[in-house]
Parts: structure tokens; C-alpha cells; sequence
DNA sequence: CCAGAATCTTGACACTTGTCAAGAACGAAT
DNA sequence: ATTCGTTCTTGACAAGTGTCAAGATTCTGG
């Protein structure tokens, strides 16, 4: 009887840590959704814990409650950015029923997130070149990486098979190549350059054929 | 006669700020260099003035006596090593009598470039990510990536001559190709991971013969 | 309703930062 | 050798940083 006692209240226990837990995960989720806005505005280096606070509804010290630290903040940043970022084509992929329309479904994302997330993504940039100098930020990062190079794959993947045809490269090469042509693309933007969103789609409708 | 004299005058005295002005720039390219050691270190958020001198030979106020700025700094460091690293596959390129030959020898400028300049390589990338943030930075970075591309070029160019081919792509596709890779591999390097190098070889030699 | 725990605010700390100014050391021209 | 301009050193300042602790507030289980 004890026992039944002691093993009930040890599950309502559970429970209300586990939601504890829950509650506890979404609020620093909404911090680091706050502390995001800022990131994107200023990068890493300029950002400061009391400048995301004072930018947000926060007070500084909620931040030090949440994160044992300012990178324990980032990364989970980081975490949740890329939980966004990596289905951003995938509907395009499933309802996709031949190559144009793969490939218009594509660039049109890729042109909407280029204009509307450019911050966001100078951001990650940002956070890949101080995960070179930064050991803490490479695990995140390399993972990240991973994912998306998975994403580029899953569209060239079915870009090559609505052509019956085999990607003729390996996914590092075509995320790289893919990446390298994205982060010039917005580097360009954001320099004013009102053409890059442009010449990019154009690249890119001319090398899918020639990849996949 | 006067006029002589104060037009040889003038002369002494143009030649005379002339000299004082190499020597000054002289100087300048010295603190650089000495700046870049302590950049390549700890990456340029934080690197401070005062780190920097104190890894080097000089006080921290002869980089404000040379240097108008933290920005003004760290510009004419990227400049700086711009030149350096634009020609590096030059000389292979002039030499090399066959594709093989090209191929190796780029090969191994890469492998040896990535393993002895990984300091300098994130620190680029770091600076290319920060000139998204800060205007200050966008020209140099932008010429340099023009230069960059160009050296790629080059390299692609002579390869696909060797063969009697043209290259598949565009220079700025080629360029976002390598640099995507290296980048990439750069990172993995920089991680610990013994294996990057050699894969990032791998993949470059089987990708050369495909894109020209 | 109320004690105790969770959450949040506030203010302070030790430290680092970029910047600058006052003057010392140095070199070259007279 | 003296003087004047260049070059460099030193120390200081104000602003901003991450971190933390003490207390206020809110929530919650009993």
C-alpha cells in the first residue's frame, strides 16, 4: 500500500518536473527568440546581454537565470534557428510533380528567405566563423551543417529523379556549391547590390540542369 | 633663378614626403602584420588593441598613432593579406605542362595552405561574415572575393586548356564551388577531424575533371 | 489563505574596451 | 649642438562588459 503510495506520488512528481521542464524550455526558447532579433541585428561580436535585453521585453538578469552564460545563450540560438531553417524547401519537394515546377517552388523560396531573413542568415554565417575560433559553438555548427547539406540533397535528390537522372556530384560538393553561391548572394544584398537576388536565381536555373 | 631654386626645392621636399610616407606606410604594414598574428589567434571579436600589443613588439599607442581607428586596423590588415593570397597557385599555374601536373601542384598548395594558414584562412571568413554586419568592412571584402574568384578562374582556366576544354561554369559558380569546400573543410580541420584535408583533396580532384 | 519555491528585478562588482592627451625619446636639419 | 618635428610611451578616462547576489514579486501546492 506504501509502496503503491510512494510509487503514485513519485509519478505526479515526475510529471510536474517534466512540465516544469516544458515550461521552463519554453521560455528559453522565447528569450533566445528574443536575443535572435538582436543577434541579427548587430552579429555576435557587438552583441551584448544587457543590448538583447534592453531590445526585448526582458530585464538582463532573466537572461543569467536561464543561460548559465553568454554562450549557453548562442547556442541555444543557434539550436533553434536551425530547427526553422532546415524544412524551409521540403514542402516544395513533396508537392513538387516535375522539374520546373521543382525548380520555380525552389528559387522562389530561396529569393523570399534571401529578402526576408537576411538577417538570420548573416547571422549563421557569423556564428560558422566563430565556431572556427570558438570550440564551444562546433558541435552545433557542424551539426547544422550536416542538416543542411541533408536539405540541398533531398531537393537535388528529387530534382534528379522527377528527370529520372542520378545527382552527378556528392552532397558536400553540391551543399558547398550551393552555399558558397547563397552566402556570395547575400553578402551582395546586403552590400545594396539590387541585382544579386537576381543573378542568383539565374545561377542557379542554369547549374540545376547541369548537376542533377 | 629663383624659381629654380624653390622648383628644386620643391622637388627635395615632394621626395622627402614621399620617402616619409613609404616609411610611414612601412610601418603601418609592420603593426599589421603583428596585428594579424593575435586576429588569426582569437578572431576579431575578441581581439582588442590592447592584446594585440601585448603580443607584439610594440605599446598600444603606436597603433593609434598609426591607425585612426579600430576599423582603419583591421582594413588594412585584410588588405594586407589579400596580397599575399591571391597568388599562391600562380606560380603552378605558369608551370604546370599538363593537367596532372596542375592538379597536384594546386593540390598540394591547398593541403599545405589549409594545414600551415588555418589561422589566417578563419580569420578571412571571419571578416567576410563581420562585413555583412559593418559596412566599413563591405569594399575590401568584396574586392577581395572579386580576387579570389579571379584566382580560381585562372586555375580553371589553364586546366580546361591543358585538355582543350572550356570550363562547365561560370567563374562565380566555380569560385562558390571551392570556396564552399575549403571553407568547409577548414572548419572540420580546425575541429580536430585528421581526415578533412584529405578529403577535401579527394573531392577536388575528382570534381576538376567534371567542371572543365 | 498562506508558506515555500520559482521567477524576476535591481543594483553592484571587477574587469576590459577604445580613445586620447601629455610628455619623453629620438632623429635630422641647420 | 640646438632646435624642431616625428615617433613612441605611459597613464588616465568614460563607457560598456559578463557575472552575480540580495531582495522583490509571482506562482503553486497544501
Amino acid at each position: 500500500m506504501a509502496r503503491q503510495v510512494t510509487g503514485a506520488a513519485r509519478r505526479v512528481a515526475d510529471a510536474a518536473e517534466v512540465l516544469r521542464d516544458e515550461k521552463f524550455n519554453a521560455r528559453r526558447i522565447e528569450l533566445a527568440e528574443a536575443a535572435l532579433e538582436t543577434l541579427g541585428e548587430l552579429g555576435f561580436a557587438r552583441t551584448s546581454l544587457r543590448e538583447i535585453a534592453q531590445n526585448s521585453a526582458f530585464t538582463h538578469g532573466v537572461f543569467h537565470y536561464y543561460f548559465s552564460d553568454k554562450l549557453d545563450l548562442i547556442c541555444c540560438c543557434v539550436r533553434h534557428y536551425k530547427a526553422k531553417c532546415v524544412t524551409r524547401y521540403d514542402e516544395v519537394v513533396a508537392t513538387a510533380t516535375s522539374r520546373d515546377e521543382l525548380t520555380e517552388g525552389f528559387l522562389a523560396k530561396l529569393a523570399a528567405t534571401l529578402q526576408t531573413d537576411a538577417r538570420m542568415h548573416r547571422l549563421w554565417y557569423d556564428l560558422r566563423a566563430q565556431a572556427m575560433f570558438e570550440a564551444a559553438f562546433r558541435k552545433d555548427v557542424l551539426e547544422i551543417d550536416k542538416s543542411l547539406e541533408a536539405m540541398i540533397w533531398r531537393i537535388a535528390s528529387r530534382y534528379a529523379e522527377l528527370g529520372s537522372k542520378r545527382p552527378v556530384s556528392s552532397p558536400a560538393a553540391l551543399y558547398a556549391l550551393f552555399d558558397g553561391l547563397f552566402q556570395s548572394a547575400l553578402l551582395k544584398h546586403l552590400a545594396g547590390d539590387k541585382t544579386a537576388i537576381r543573378e542568383l536565381l539565374d545561377e542557379v536555373r542554369r547549374l540545376l540542369p547541369t548537376v542533377c
